[in-house]
DNA sequence: ACATTATTCCATCAAATGATGGAAAGAGCG
DNA sequence: CGCTCTTTCCATCATTTGATGGAATAATGT
């Protein structure tokens, strides 16, 4: 059997992947409640009745999205854990952060639906979705900052956690931080990965050989 | 004359200040779409038109949330630099992260609402808070990352959205994240605060004398 | 007590929105 | 061609949702 899903990514002309692909940006953009099913039909130039032939109810659609955009975002990492296996972490981290960086400005909706599912509710509560612990903990493994896939310490995750999400915050308010800066798209690309190179590397530098994981578990913090 | 959010925070107790608590948690909660004016109506108990009575339309009481919110966290941000004055600045790094971190958890509607404002366009498009760039100057000024108050440098500015969008993250994401380590909320906030002490205080600790702003301005990078 | 004003709720609208039935148009195939 | 299956659109529903008018109730001032 084939899932809906699959057989819009088999075929990226077909009426679904057209239909995905729209849905991705718009869904990204306002949210689930802020996107309507029409603006997403009338982006692809379809009947709304003909979006719902193809995927069934607005939820349907929804999480085809996000399980879409998953599926992308963890085979760019995949990739680039090939690109960058055997360097130091210094090194890794540099070449990780250009090129995860770069692929999420091409493709800002990415950013955009991982944020918004993060930390908005749905009304309308939908299922939730469990490979964000499982990207995670794959990413800290790549990293070292953890022995084995399985069984990641939690400040390992955490500090995963918070280098995606930099990383998303910068991609998804582009248009609310670049309105305080003042400068082309380009510009701003480069500002953001500066920064994230001057917040993110130093911490994993320097404490690399005081144990993977530094510091106390977090129970008896302070 | 004073405007009808300044009557509400004159008088906690008002139906105007009860309704704009309501609201500003609902809308943190489910977004500017996903937040109805009768389910913020029901919260409060009150008819859906008393609160069109006080507040006008959505948009208004929404921007009235918005405006409020920054009020408050402004007010914060004041606090925590009086208290931090004149101390080095990884105390102040260390400090500020407890405070901040401590206060956006007892309020985390404060987090969600600056966090959809950036990622979530709203279809009725509202006016854009300028306030944001305000905030991150001073902060920038106040950790001694520029030698003015205005004119404050890019990197700088960047260096300051990255702090403070990595705490909110962590306190609006806490429900989605939570799930995946499954532990309590003391103990997550715990987590927290030590996730963002080893992430952001080397990378200022060491290069502080190398000149505040570090590196080459974002023209010419790389 | 009375007049005036402020507040609250009930009833109701109009528009937006998710969703469907069924007719038309198209595609594949003997 | 004639048949079936798929795809698309038009028309239409039922709900939800933002919003308002007006009656009823409570405050306030004189």
């Amino acid at each position: 059997m084939t899932s809906p899903l699959e057989k819009a990514r088999k075929d990226p002309d077909s009426m679904k992947a057209r239909i995905l692909a729209k849905a991705r940006r718009i869904f990204g953009e306002y949210g689930y409640h802020g996107a309507t099913t029409r603006m997403i039909a009338e982006e692809v130039g379809i009947d709304i009745s003909t979006l719902y032939y193809h995927w069934g109810e607005k939820g349907d659609l929804y999480e085809a999205v996000v399980l879409d955009v998953n599926h992308d975002l963890r085979a760019k990492l995949v990739e680039v854990e090939s690109i960058v296996h055997g360097m130091s972490l210094g090194s890794r981290m540099d070449i990780a952060i250009e090129i995860m960086t770069d692929y999420l400005f091409e493709h800002p909706e990415i950013s955009n639906l991982v944020l918004l599912r993060y930390f908005a509710k749905t009304r309308d509560e939908k299922l939730i979705d469990f490979s964000v612990p499982e990207f995670v903990s794959e990413i800290a493994y790549s990293m070292g900052l953890a022995r084995h896939k399985k069984n990641v310490p939690n400040p390992a995750k955490m500090q995963v956690l918070a280098i995606m999400n930099s990383i998303h915050s910068f991609v998804s308010g582009q248009d609310f931080f670049r309105s305080m800066f003042d400068m082309p798209q380009d510009q701003y690309v480069s500002l953001v990965k500066q920064t994230l190179k001057f917040i993110l590397i130093p911490a994993f530098n320097e404490k690399t050989q005081s144990g993977g994981t530094h510091g106390p578990q977090p129970g008896e913090h302070r």
